[in-house]
DNA sequence: GTCTATCGTAGGGTGCGACCAATCATTGGA
DNA sequence: TCCAATGATTGGTCGCACCCTACGATAGAC
């Protein structure tokens, strides 16, 4: 039985595609745990967008991630059904929305924060403390070169 | 127009997330640049497999990439359909089917491999070459040690 | 005061990947 | 010779990311 055959030398040498490959590995853990809380990525990425500075209305959180406005209904919603976020509106502009953390939701952050963690290490366990080092810095480079809603 | 505002650090500190948003990065121009060729990525992926090692089944080719049997039907009837690949029943065993490459996806599999070489470049373009060597390394490893389908 | 633009929202459509049950031919062993 | 297992296939579901349109409420410019 060759169930361990392995991928053709050929695929592994495009970046692109083992980039892609291994951010699956990633995405579907997040989600795996994230989904446990009846959270989704995108909830995550909201609730850590909330934490490290207040959006001026949905809109502009929507463009922080490049996501369309409309999807963000969705995730504002789940928030604040799950008490992890609250807001009102814009006094100065009665069109906004000012989005925030709840203590619930800080709290939850937290926890949130230290599973992501724990799963890194199990995700990253092949590599030395340097070498993993290495690759959060190289990763983040190339996020942020290419980063808006770029696709 | 704060249309340039950063992800939260603490998002960036999540190497599973950065690594699924780098990977959509990759998998976006991938499937992209295959797509104007009529291909998807797993099929690119089952090119490269035929041409690394001639399958014994279909069934062999599927478990080698972790997908669903039935998943690869669509892909290979792709294949044979665009003339990139034929197969005969194997007459040791009239249930499995001996796929290869024709001469035609041979030719096709070198040029999708020059593009991806292309694209390729372009994402990494924010890297030395020797961090582009350094990344690759890593990231091999990391598929080689979470592997099979193992999600 | 009217007109245009913006904000949040509802609703719908698409494409893809993963997954599952059932079917038919074929095989190898009891 | 019959039976259980295997290979390929059909067909269907689910979830997710992405994208677009339309609409009511509000704001700002004129």
């Amino acid at each position: 039985m060759s169930d361990d055959r392995r991928l053709p030398p050929r695929l592994l040498g495009v970046s692109a595609y083992v980039l892609a490959r291994v951010g699956r590995l990633g995405r579907t853990r997040m989600a795996d745990m994230l989904r446990e809380r009846g959270l989704t990525l995108w909830d995550f990425a909201v609730l850590t967008a909330l934490d490290d500075a207040p959006p001026s209305s949905q809109r502009e959180l929507a463009a922080q991630f490049g996501i369309d406005p409309s999807d963000l209904v969705d995730v504002v919603g789940r928030l604040l059904d799950l008490g992890l976020a609250a807001r009102e509106r814009d006094p100065a502009d009665r069109r906004r929305y000012l989005v925030a953390l709840t203590p619930a939701g800080r709290a939850e952050l937290d926890r949130l924060t230290d599973r992501a963690a724990a799963l890194d290490a199990t995700l990253l366990a092949p590599l030395t403390p340097d070498e993993r080092t290495v690759l959060t810095d190289l990763l983040d480079r190339l996020l942020t070169h290419h980063d808006p809603r770029a696709v």
